[in-house]
DNA sequence: GGATTCTAGTTGTATAGTACAACTTGAGCC
DNA sequence: GGCTCAAGTTGTACTATACAACTAGAATCC
């Protein structure tokens, strides 16, 4: 096998081993926002507000799933809709103040982690993973993000 | 930010993106193996047999969550259970012909797949990436794999 | 300008994966 | 032999998810 074949043999299975461990250990890490929750919350902080249906086509996930979720994060309180008054079928939500505060409590945890299992690292070597990870997603498979 | 603030910033964004990516389509990729099951398969393959604790250990699960998996598992004749000699309480879960083939294939189709992402990068990025991940994962994080 | 068709979102139903707790059965140890 | 420990199963519940049927509002087309 050849030192390329064998590199991709490794990426697999290491990318693998994360997706597993990142399933696993999201639900117990931030009992009060799952992983979907706090990607959701994530994306309504970055596009400051969209639609439901904007999130389902944006993460592939039925428009369904999406409304179950966005109707327990309003219940929680961490974000609202507002009618579009352009289009009475159009419900805009928004991050809510307590919204905005456990989403930056969350990112900061979950940064901490990051960081505390990268603190040994040379800044050129962050600065390359990074750029293959990126490299590794924005490649032509599902655009979902 | 330091640029390697801004790197651990864009690798667990990315790392994200990733593991919701594997979820979202391990599922649709292989409905005749979930992620999960395909993980205890290719465990049982590496370890040549070993008990449904050993998994549950290895994967942080339940054992009545692998008590369920290997259930199905067995029921779609994949892997056979044969009694401990030594110890009757212990069932020590081999592979059966018919799991080792499935076993092959998804690893293929799934190997298929990465390859293809990964087709234009020279060599030398390859090798660099799957180091980075492997160092990544060997990290001082919970260490099941 | 009313009928038809499209779109946004909700609700009903089903399934998979998971955990926790209670139980069963066999092993090991005084 | 009778406690205690270990391996695994089963009961129950919950979450995330999909698909399909439905409701309500918007847009379009004679």
């Amino acid at each position: 096998m050849s030192a390329a074949e064998s590199a991709v043999e490794t990426i697999q299975r290491e990318m693998t081993i994360f997706a597993r461990r990142a399933r696993a250990s999201a639900g117990r890490m931030h009992p009060e926002l799952s992983l979907v929750s706090y990607t959701l919350l994530g994306h309504l902080e970055e596009s400051g507000g969209c639609r439901s249906t904007d999130l389902a086509a944006h993460y592939a996930l039925d428009k369904s799933t999406v409304s179950r979720q966005v109707a327990a994060l309003e219940r929680a309180g961490l974000i609202e809709r507002r009618l579009d008054p352009e289009d009475h079928r159009v419900q805009v939500l928004h991050l809510t103040e307590a919204g905005q505060e456990i989403l930056a409590q969350v990112t900061h945890s979950r940064r901490a982690a990051f960081r505390e299992r990268l603190t040994d690292w040379p800044e050129e070597d962050l600065v390359r993973f990074a750029a293959y990870l990126e490299r590794y997603n924005a490649g032509p498979g599902d655009a979902s993000d």
